[in-house]
DNA sequence: AACCTAAGGTCAAAGAAAGTCAAAGTCAGG
DNA sequence: CCTGACTTTGACTTTCTTTGACCTTAGGTT
Protein backbone atom coordinates (compact mmCIF):
# COMPACT_ATOMS: atom_id res chain seq x y z
CA UNK A 1 0.00 0.00 0.00
CA UNK A 2 0.93 3.37 -0.49
CA UNK A 3 3.20 5.44 2.05
CA UNK A 4 0.22 8.07 1.49
CA UNK A 5 -2.32 6.18 2.20
CA UNK A 6 -0.99 4.99 5.25
CA UNK A 7 -0.28 8.08 6.63
CA UNK A 8 -3.84 9.64 5.21
CA UNK A 9 -5.35 6.67 7.63
CA UNK A 10 -2.90 6.87 10.32
CA UNK A 11 -4.11 10.42 10.86
CA UNK A 12 -7.62 9.78 10.71
CA UNK A 13 -7.45 7.18 13.37
CA UNK A 14 -6.16 10.09 15.45
CA UNK A 15 -8.41 12.38 14.83
CA UNK A 16 -11.35 9.88 15.75
CA UNK A 17 -9.48 8.84 18.83
CA UNK A 18 -9.00 12.35 19.96
CA UNK A 19 -12.73 13.56 19.10
CA UNK A 20 -11.91 15.49 15.77
CA UNK A 21 -9.20 17.42 16.30
CA UNK A 22 -4.84 16.69 16.84
CA UNK A 23 -1.47 18.65 16.66
CA UNK A 24 1.66 17.12 14.86
CA UNK A 25 5.20 17.33 14.42
CA UNK A 26 6.51 17.38 10.62
CA UNK A 27 9.48 15.93 11.17
CA UNK A 28 8.90 13.33 13.45
CA UNK A 29 6.22 12.44 11.55
CA UNK A 30 7.71 11.91 8.69
CA UNK A 31 10.56 10.31 10.76
CA UNK A 32 8.35 7.95 12.37
CA UNK A 33 7.35 7.08 8.63
CA UNK A 34 10.25 6.88 6.94
CA UNK A 35 9.49 9.37 4.45
CA UNK A 36 10.57 13.08 3.81
CA UNK A 37 8.95 15.66 5.54
CA UNK A 38 6.89 17.08 2.44
CA UNK A 39 5.44 13.83 1.95
CA UNK A 40 3.61 15.05 5.20
CA UNK A 41 2.37 18.27 3.17
CA UNK A 42 1.31 16.27 0.13
CA UNK A 43 -1.54 14.12 2.07
CA UNK A 44 -2.74 17.10 4.26
CA UNK A 45 -3.15 19.03 1.03
CA UNK A 46 -4.65 15.90 -1.02
CA UNK A 47 -6.35 14.13 1.61
CA UNK A 48 -6.91 16.27 4.20
CA UNK A 49 -9.03 19.71 2.16
CA UNK A 50 -11.75 22.22 3.04
CA UNK A 51 -14.47 19.96 0.34
CA UNK A 52 -13.63 17.03 2.54
CA UNK A 53 -14.43 18.81 5.86
CA UNK A 54 -11.29 19.76 7.28
CA UNK A 55 -9.45 23.04 8.79
CA UNK A 56 -5.70 22.76 8.93
CA UNK A 57 -3.59 25.05 10.31
CA UNK A 58 -0.05 25.59 11.31
CA UNK A 59 3.07 27.15 12.24
CA UNK A 60 6.63 27.12 11.51
CA UNK A 61 9.87 28.09 13.73
CA UNK A 62 11.07 26.74 17.39
CA UNK A 63 7.98 24.48 18.83
CA UNK A 64 5.81 24.76 15.43
CA UNK A 65 3.59 22.38 14.35
CA UNK A 66 0.23 21.51 12.19
CA UNK A 67 -2.96 21.04 13.58
CA UNK A 68 -6.14 19.58 11.98
CA UNK A 69 -9.48 19.55 12.69
CA UNK A 70 -12.76 17.88 11.64
CA UNK A 71 -15.11 20.40 10.77
CA UNK A 72 -18.74 20.25 13.10
CA UNK A 73 -21.49 21.61 11.23
CA UNK A 74 -25.41 20.90 11.43
CA UNK A 75 -27.25 19.92 8.19
CA UNK A 76 -29.58 22.09 7.40
CA UNK A 77 -27.45 24.87 6.59
CA UNK A 78 -24.81 22.50 5.30
CA UNK A 79 -26.66 21.35 2.26
CA UNK A 80 -26.71 24.78 0.96
CA UNK A 81 -23.75 25.97 1.98
CA UNK A 82 -22.50 23.07 -0.15
CA UNK A 83 -24.85 23.50 -3.22
CA UNK A 84 -23.68 27.36 -3.37
CA UNK A 85 -19.73 26.19 -2.75
CA UNK A 86 -19.95 23.63 -5.89
CA UNK A 87 -19.50 26.49 -8.18
CA UNK A 88 -19.79 25.59 -11.98
CA UNK A 89 -17.64 22.84 -12.74
CA UNK A 90 -16.21 20.34 -10.77
CA UNK A 91 -13.95 17.35 -10.99
CA UNK A 92 -15.11 13.74 -10.04
CA UNK A 93 -13.04 13.98 -6.98
CA UNK A 94 -13.90 17.02 -5.52
CA UNK A 95 -17.46 15.74 -6.11
CA UNK A 96 -17.25 12.46 -4.52
CA UNK A 97 -15.42 14.18 -1.24
CA UNK A 98 -18.44 16.36 -0.99
CA UNK A 99 -20.56 13.25 -1.11
CA UNK A 100 -18.55 11.56 1.09
CA UNK A 101 -19.06 14.39 3.70
CA UNK A 102 -22.95 14.09 3.18
CA UNK A 103 -22.55 10.52 4.39
CA UNK A 104 -20.53 11.56 7.43
CA UNK A 105 -22.53 13.73 8.96
CA UNK A 106 -25.54 11.37 7.91
CA UNK A 107 -27.43 13.48 5.25
CA UNK A 108 -27.44 10.60 2.79
CA UNK A 109 -28.15 7.19 2.88
CA UNK A 110 -25.20 4.31 1.72
CA UNK A 111 -27.54 3.80 -0.93
CA UNK A 112 -27.44 7.36 -1.65
CA UNK A 113 -24.15 7.68 -2.06
CA UNK A 114 -23.53 5.13 -4.36
CA UNK A 115 -26.20 6.68 -6.30
CA UNK A 116 -24.60 9.62 -6.44
CA UNK A 117 -20.89 8.59 -6.88
CA UNK A 118 -21.88 6.65 -10.17
CA UNK A 119 -23.22 9.99 -11.22
CA UNK A 120 -20.26 11.60 -10.84
CA UNK A 121 -18.12 9.06 -11.85
CA UNK A 122 -16.10 10.01 -15.02
CA UNK A 123 -16.18 6.43 -16.55
CA UNK A 124 -20.32 7.37 -16.20
CA UNK A 125 -20.13 10.89 -17.09
CA UNK A 126 -18.27 9.99 -20.22
CA UNK A 127 -18.57 13.34 -22.27
CA UNK A 128 -15.84 16.04 -23.44
CA UNK A 129 -14.39 18.11 -21.20
CA UNK A 130 -14.77 20.95 -20.05
CA UNK A 131 -18.79 20.26 -20.41
CA UNK A 132 -18.27 17.06 -18.39
CA UNK A 133 -16.93 18.86 -14.91
CA UNK A 134 -20.05 21.35 -15.92
CA UNK A 135 -22.71 18.89 -15.91
CA UNK A 136 -21.22 16.86 -13.46
CA UNK A 137 -21.34 20.15 -10.89
CA UNK A 138 -24.74 20.59 -12.30
CA UNK A 139 -26.00 17.23 -11.77
CA UNK A 140 -24.25 16.89 -8.06
CA UNK A 141 -26.69 20.61 -7.37
CA UNK A 142 -29.57 19.02 -8.23
CA UNK A 143 -29.29 15.92 -6.55
CA UNK A 144 -28.60 17.32 -3.50
CA UNK A 145 -31.50 19.78 -3.80
CA UNK A 146 -34.07 17.65 -4.76
CA UNK A 147 -33.36 16.79 -0.93
CA UNK A 148 -33.96 19.69 0.62
CA UNK B 1 -8.02 -19.22 -28.68
CA UNK B 2 -7.57 -14.90 -29.12
CA UNK B 3 -5.74 -13.68 -25.73
CA UNK B 4 -8.61 -11.38 -24.96
CA UNK B 5 -10.84 -14.26 -24.25
CA UNK B 6 -8.17 -16.28 -22.21
CA UNK B 7 -7.27 -12.96 -20.00
CA UNK B 8 -11.70 -12.44 -19.91
CA UNK B 9 -11.46 -16.03 -18.54
CA UNK B 10 -9.19 -16.01 -16.10
CA UNK B 11 -10.33 -12.48 -14.36
CA UNK B 12 -13.90 -14.13 -14.40
CA UNK B 13 -12.03 -17.21 -12.65
CA UNK B 14 -10.22 -14.75 -10.23
CA UNK B 15 -13.92 -13.19 -9.77
CA UNK B 16 -15.13 -16.16 -8.56
CA UNK B 17 -12.62 -17.34 -6.22
CA UNK B 18 -12.80 -14.01 -4.60
CA UNK B 19 -16.24 -13.87 -3.97
CA UNK B 20 -17.19 -10.72 -6.55
CA UNK B 21 -14.20 -8.30 -6.64
CA UNK B 22 -10.71 -8.39 -7.90
CA UNK B 23 -8.30 -5.21 -7.82
CA UNK B 24 -5.37 -6.01 -9.85
CA UNK B 25 -2.34 -4.12 -11.41
CA UNK B 26 -2.82 -3.65 -15.32
CA UNK B 27 0.93 -3.64 -16.16
CA UNK B 28 1.40 -6.91 -13.89
CA UNK B 29 -1.19 -8.72 -15.74
CA UNK B 30 -0.32 -7.22 -19.23
CA UNK B 31 2.78 -8.57 -18.52
CA UNK B 32 1.81 -12.03 -17.13
CA UNK B 33 -0.11 -12.67 -20.24
CA UNK B 34 2.76 -11.05 -22.82
CA UNK B 35 0.56 -8.27 -24.46
CA UNK B 36 0.46 -4.32 -24.42
CA UNK B 37 -1.30 -3.21 -21.35
CA UNK B 38 -4.09 -1.56 -23.51
CA UNK B 39 -5.41 -4.92 -24.27
CA UNK B 40 -6.28 -5.50 -20.86
CA UNK B 41 -8.63 -2.29 -21.18
CA UNK B 42 -10.01 -3.60 -24.15
CA UNK B 43 -11.00 -6.70 -22.54
CA UNK B 44 -12.21 -4.88 -19.61
CA UNK B 45 -14.54 -2.95 -21.84
CA UNK B 46 -15.72 -5.20 -23.71
CA UNK B 47 -16.78 -7.79 -21.57
CA UNK B 48 -17.15 -6.23 -18.40
CA UNK B 49 -19.74 -3.55 -18.76
CA UNK B 50 -22.50 -2.64 -17.05
CA UNK B 51 -25.10 -4.85 -18.85
CA UNK B 52 -22.96 -7.73 -18.08
CA UNK B 53 -23.26 -6.74 -14.37
CA UNK B 54 -19.49 -5.21 -12.97
CA UNK B 55 -18.77 -2.58 -12.05
CA UNK B 56 -15.36 -1.21 -13.13
CA UNK B 57 -13.24 1.32 -10.99
CA UNK B 58 -9.49 2.39 -11.04
CA UNK B 59 -6.74 4.96 -10.46
CA UNK B 60 -3.89 6.22 -11.94
CA UNK B 61 0.06 6.78 -11.11
CA UNK B 62 1.82 5.32 -7.68
CA UNK B 63 -0.12 2.31 -6.50
CA UNK B 64 -2.99 2.58 -9.29
CA UNK B 65 -5.32 -0.45 -9.87
CA UNK B 66 -7.98 -1.43 -11.45
CA UNK B 67 -11.22 -3.00 -9.37
CA UNK B 68 -13.67 -4.75 -10.77
CA UNK B 69 -16.91 -6.35 -9.21
CA UNK B 70 -19.31 -8.49 -10.29
CA UNK B 71 -23.40 -7.72 -9.25
CA UNK B 72 -25.15 -10.29 -7.40
CA UNK B 73 -27.53 -11.21 -10.18
CA UNK B 74 -30.11 -13.74 -8.87
CA UNK B 75 -31.01 -11.74 -6.12
CA UNK B 76 -32.00 -9.04 -8.20
CA UNK B 77 -33.05 -10.88 -11.51
CA UNK B 78 -35.48 -7.86 -12.41
CA UNK B 79 -33.04 -4.82 -12.08
CA UNK B 80 -30.53 -6.39 -14.36
CA UNK B 81 -33.68 -6.86 -17.08
CA UNK B 82 -34.22 -3.49 -16.16
CA UNK B 83 -30.70 -2.72 -17.21
CA UNK B 84 -30.49 -4.35 -20.30
CA UNK B 85 -33.53 -3.12 -21.13
CA UNK B 86 -32.80 0.34 -21.10
CA UNK B 87 -30.73 0.38 -24.42
CA UNK B 88 -28.06 3.20 -25.28
CA UNK B 89 -30.26 5.89 -25.21
CA UNK B 90 -33.51 6.71 -23.38
CA UNK B 91 -35.89 9.92 -23.29
CA UNK B 92 -36.51 11.63 -20.25
CA UNK B 93 -40.34 10.43 -20.13
CA UNK B 94 -39.36 7.00 -20.57
CA UNK B 95 -36.52 7.29 -17.76
CA UNK B 96 -39.05 9.00 -15.33
CA UNK B 97 -41.49 6.10 -16.63
CA UNK B 98 -38.57 3.84 -15.50
CA UNK B 99 -37.75 5.45 -12.54
CA UNK B 100 -41.51 5.56 -10.96
CA UNK B 101 -41.42 1.91 -12.11
CA UNK B 102 -38.65 1.01 -9.17
CA UNK B 103 -40.49 3.39 -6.78
CA UNK B 104 -44.12 1.28 -7.37
CA UNK B 105 -42.05 -2.04 -7.13
CA UNK B 106 -40.69 -0.77 -4.06
CA UNK B 107 -37.32 -1.32 -5.28
CA UNK B 108 -36.33 2.63 -4.55
CA UNK B 109 -37.44 5.00 -1.96
CA UNK B 110 -38.97 8.28 -2.41
CA UNK B 111 -36.03 10.24 -1.35
CA UNK B 112 -34.16 8.11 -4.41
CA UNK B 113 -36.57 8.89 -6.54
CA UNK B 114 -36.27 12.27 -6.54
CA UNK B 115 -32.61 12.38 -6.87
CA UNK B 116 -32.93 9.61 -10.30
CA UNK B 117 -35.16 12.44 -11.70
CA UNK B 118 -33.20 15.64 -11.31
CA UNK B 119 -30.54 13.79 -12.95
CA UNK B 120 -32.36 12.53 -15.72
CA UNK B 121 -34.16 15.25 -15.86
CA UNK B 122 -33.36 17.37 -19.67
CA UNK B 123 -33.02 20.51 -17.68
CA UNK B 124 -30.06 18.96 -16.09
CA UNK B 125 -29.27 17.02 -18.39
CA UNK B 126 -28.45 20.21 -20.45
CA UNK B 127 -26.40 18.54 -23.52
CA UNK B 128 -26.60 18.71 -27.24
CA UNK B 129 -28.56 15.41 -28.97
CA UNK B 130 -27.83 12.21 -29.43
CA UNK B 131 -25.48 12.46 -26.65
CA UNK B 132 -27.92 13.22 -23.77
CA UNK B 133 -30.53 10.57 -24.30
CA UNK B 134 -27.06 8.20 -24.55
CA UNK B 135 -25.62 9.87 -21.23
CA UNK B 136 -29.34 9.63 -19.88
CA UNK B 137 -29.62 5.99 -20.65
CA UNK B 138 -25.84 5.21 -19.43
CA UNK B 139 -26.67 7.13 -16.22
CA UNK B 140 -29.55 5.30 -15.24
CA UNK B 141 -28.42 1.59 -15.89
CA UNK B 142 -25.19 2.97 -13.41
CA UNK B 143 -27.37 4.07 -10.97
CA UNK B 144 -29.55 1.32 -11.12
CA UNK B 145 -26.97 -1.18 -10.81
CA UNK B 146 -25.14 1.05 -8.00
CA UNK B 147 -28.03 -0.56 -6.00
CA UNK B 148 -27.87 -4.01 -6.66
C1' DA C 1 18.86 44.60 17.11
C1' DA C 2 21.47 40.85 14.97
C1' DC C 3 22.02 36.26 14.68
C1' DC C 4 21.20 31.43 15.21
C1' DT C 5 18.48 27.40 15.12
C1' DA C 6 14.39 24.83 14.77
C1' DA C 7 10.53 24.27 12.73
C1' DG C 8 7.24 24.12 8.63
C1' DG C 9 6.30 25.53 3.27
C1' DT C 10 6.96 25.38 -1.81
C1' DC C 11 7.85 23.77 -6.09
C1' DA C 12 9.43 21.23 -9.73
C1' DA C 13 11.51 16.99 -11.42
C1' DA C 14 11.37 12.13 -11.64
C1' DG C 15 8.81 7.97 -11.21
C1' DA C 16 4.77 4.92 -11.42
C1' DA C 17 0.56 3.65 -13.08
C1' DA C 18 -3.50 3.72 -15.93
C1' DG C 19 -6.21 5.81 -20.17
C1' DT C 20 -6.92 7.02 -25.14
C1' DC C 21 -7.02 6.58 -29.84
C1' DA C 22 -6.20 5.24 -34.27
C1' DA C 23 -3.71 2.23 -37.39
C1' DA C 24 -3.01 -2.36 -38.69
C1' DG C 25 -4.26 -7.19 -38.50
C1' DT C 26 -7.61 -11.24 -38.51
C1' DC C 27 -11.36 -13.81 -39.79
C1' DA C 28 -16.05 -15.38 -40.73
C1' DG C 29 -19.95 -14.75 -43.79
C1' DG C 30 -21.86 -13.07 -48.07
C1' DC D 1 -12.35 -12.30 -52.58
C1' DC D 2 -14.58 -8.45 -50.12
C1' DT D 3 -16.59 -6.38 -46.28
C1' DG D 4 -17.39 -5.45 -41.66
C1' DA D 5 -16.82 -6.63 -36.99
C1' DC D 6 -13.71 -7.73 -33.68
C1' DT D 7 -8.68 -7.76 -31.97
C1' DT D 8 -4.02 -6.48 -31.41
C1' DT D 9 -0.49 -3.06 -30.97
C1' DG D 10 1.98 0.97 -29.78
C1' DA D 11 2.73 5.88 -29.44
C1' DC D 12 1.19 9.44 -26.76
C1' DT D 13 -1.48 11.48 -22.67
C1' DT D 14 -3.09 12.11 -18.05
C1' DT D 15 -3.08 11.36 -13.24
C1' DC D 16 -1.10 10.50 -8.83
C1' DT D 17 3.03 9.84 -5.78
C1' DT D 18 7.69 10.38 -4.12
C1' DT D 19 11.78 12.97 -3.42
C1' DG D 20 14.91 16.68 -2.61
C1' DA D 21 16.76 21.25 -2.94
C1' DC D 22 15.77 25.59 -1.44
C1' DC D 23 12.68 29.22 1.09
C1' DT D 24 10.25 31.40 5.05
C1' DT D 25 8.98 32.10 9.77
C1' DA D 26 9.13 31.99 14.92
C1' DG D 27 11.62 32.20 19.02
C1' DG D 28 15.45 32.35 21.68
C1' DT D 29 20.44 34.31 22.68
C1' DT D 30 23.99 37.55 22.78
Amino acid sequence: MKISDIIEKFLKELIKDTDGAIEIQRNELANYFKCVPSQINYVISTRFTAEKGYIVESRRGGGGYIKIKRIEINQSNYLMHIVNSIGNAITQQSAEAFINNFYDYEMITEREVKIMHSVVSDKILNIPQPMRDQLRANLLKHMVLSLI
